[in-house]
DNA sequence: ATAATAAGGTCAGGGAAAGTCAGAAAGCCT
DNA sequence: AGGCTTTCTGACTTTCCCTGACCTTATTAT
């Protein structure tokens, strides 16, 4: 039952969230709330509001800075894109698009959304030697996916 | 929500292009209005109607000065795409992601293709060195942007 | 013409956030 | 105790906001 740290930011981001949907919070003054380095805050947002769980989280510096986090609207492209970036070939082009074709099926994807990913993750649109091409067609899926999980 | 400033400028300047088409500001006036320096104006203006987002400004110094302000031209999808295949050097990021956010405005990419286009060419998604990563973007923006202007 | 006045432009710099990352500290196993 | 994992911090970096001092240009008064 140790309840660290990191346990009660997370416990506490978790309940604004419950009751909120949505929420920004600034930095420093979380921090502060909780006797922390401000950068304790970056570490619970990393290790437990990942996409992979289902969380989004965007932010902006500077004066009158924040860090809003929400839920995806759709957590299965989050797992989708985690488990492309942690593929360590990268993925070849038919086996992505078949993937396109599965998430278009199970409308994840929509029809315009589909034709541009397979369009772009077509080998003369990468345009690269073989070890690299996989790579890239793995990493620009995956951010497109991860993206695509937050929106509406 | 933590409204800055340059926010709450850009707002006011944006309700009013929405409502006139064409507007001419008094930098000093503007300025006075928000209790701030001029060159808060010009900042404002600097950031965030830049030509890149699709705005255009002329002003004019000394006695009846004012900064006029419209929005430009809306770009074609086939076009930018063929534009896009032809630049020699490929395309930075900050030009790209202003190029897909101004197509969002225009109507030609839903929210949900935009954040999409902006996600995957993030430098980190691409994740190549820099001669080619500009190349590799501008090919798949050029790729997906073509497939688009097929389907409908 | 010249001087005064009334605009807007530019730029360096300070301050206010958030991000990154190596490494220390604390837990948790055998 | 020793080793692995997780937590946590501090120093440094990057990004963004905002201002003040100084410059350029246009109009108006003398």
């Amino acid at each position: 039952m140790s309840l660290t740290l990191a346990d009660a930011i997370e416990r506490h981001i978790l309940a604004q969230l419950a009751a909120a949907g949505e929420i920004a919070i600034q930095r420093v003054e979380l921090a502060r709330q909780y006797g922390c380095a401000p950068s304790q805050i970056n570490y619970v947002l990393a290790t437990r509001f990942t996409p992979e769980r289902g969380f989004l989280t965007e932010s902006r510096r500077g004066g009158g800075g924040y860090i809003r986090v929400r839920r995806a609207a759709q957590p299965e492209l989050g797992r989708i894109a985690a488990a492309l970036r942690a593929a360590p070939d990268g993925i070849a082009q038919a086996p992505a698009h078949a993937l396109i074709a599965r998430c278009r099926e199970a409308g994840l994807l929509r029809d315009r959304e589909a034709a541009m990913l397979q369009a772009l993750t077509r080998r003369e649109a990468i345009g690269l030697p073989l070890p690299l091409r996989d790579m890239v067609r793995a990493r620009c899926l995956a951010a497109a996916l991860l993206a695509l999980s937050d929106e509406r």
